[in-house]
DNA sequence: GTTGAAAACGGAGCCTA
DNA sequence: TAGGCTCCGTTTTCAAC
């Protein structure tokens, strides 16, 4: 059905295709010694075994009226099963919440926010995320600066 | 040179290329009720704006070796400019580092570091983020599982 | 590999503000 | 008249055999 070992040329297309998801097929074998059939059916590959799991044109936030950033420290009330699967569907369904984990340590979850601007990260906050179930208590730290928002996973093996 | 304003074309080319960024200008143009060449230049434009920074592949970490994934909270000795600009640079060349984030608030910095597991991170802390440059704290928070992670922002205007 | 289909590229001409 | 569009011929890429 599907390999599960990954060789040399898997991780040139992997490296190749998470800096450009557009370069051809055949451009990808011409720089790994491979053809352009070859190339076609690893990719599929990849992609069904998951790797690939998608491909996406990455946009500039700030550019598009979601230029602030913050991080959000979540402590939740209880720990049980039903408390913690409703806060993690609630927060799947917020668009302004870009990304959400489960984190050890001294908090639940961390959540990324993306917003215009702290007008509205204020109304987030109050009208969206304080809705959030079992919340005992919330933490922002806000992105001043991006110094690095890297993508693509350097695969050596 | 190029259009500044956004129209619902755009919005539409956007939104769309966000969840596939291999969706081609004809398929686009006959949603958008555009021509493929009107597309393609509106997708050019928006490359060239920075609205559309690159096309990527987005894959799966933990099928490649980089399953383990942390947070750490960076304070830094002091302030000065030197110091932060020596501290961003060190950071942006090691590849463990996925994102770095200057913060607001209770700690300077933020990285998103990947890893393969605790052994891993362990000598990255000790070999390398530990000579990060004038750092005074760090603290640490593992990712127990991803509950959303998303790279597209909804677009609505 | 070879071949037919599909998509991307690039230029000419049209329409509108 | 400049920007944006459509139309169409050419080249490249895709996809199946």
């Amino acid at each position: 059905m599907k390999k599960t070992p990954i060789d040399k040329t898997d991780i040139g297309i992997l490296n190749a295709l998470q800096l450009n998801g557009r370069i051809s097929n055949r451009q990808l074998g011409s720089t790994l010694h491979k053809s352009e059939s070859a190339i076609k059916v690893r990719v599929q590959h990849l992609q069904e075994a998951g790797l690939i799991k998608r491909f996406a044109a990455i946009v500039e936030p700030k550019l598009l009226g979601r230029g602030l950033i913050g991080y959000v420290q979540v402590i939740v009330e209880r720990h049980t099963e039903q408390d913690l699967t409703a806060f993690m569907e609630k927060a799947k369904a917020l668009d302004e919440i870009m990304e959400c984990y489960h984190m050890t340590g001294a908090f639940d979850f961390l959540l990324r926010i993306a917003v215009a601007d702290m007008d509205e990260y204020s109304k987030v906050l109050m009208k969206k995320l304080g809705n959030l179930p079992g919340v005992r208590h919330f933490e922002s730290f806000f992105v001043m600066s991006e110094v690095k928002n890297e993508t693509a996973y350097s695969i050596g093996e």
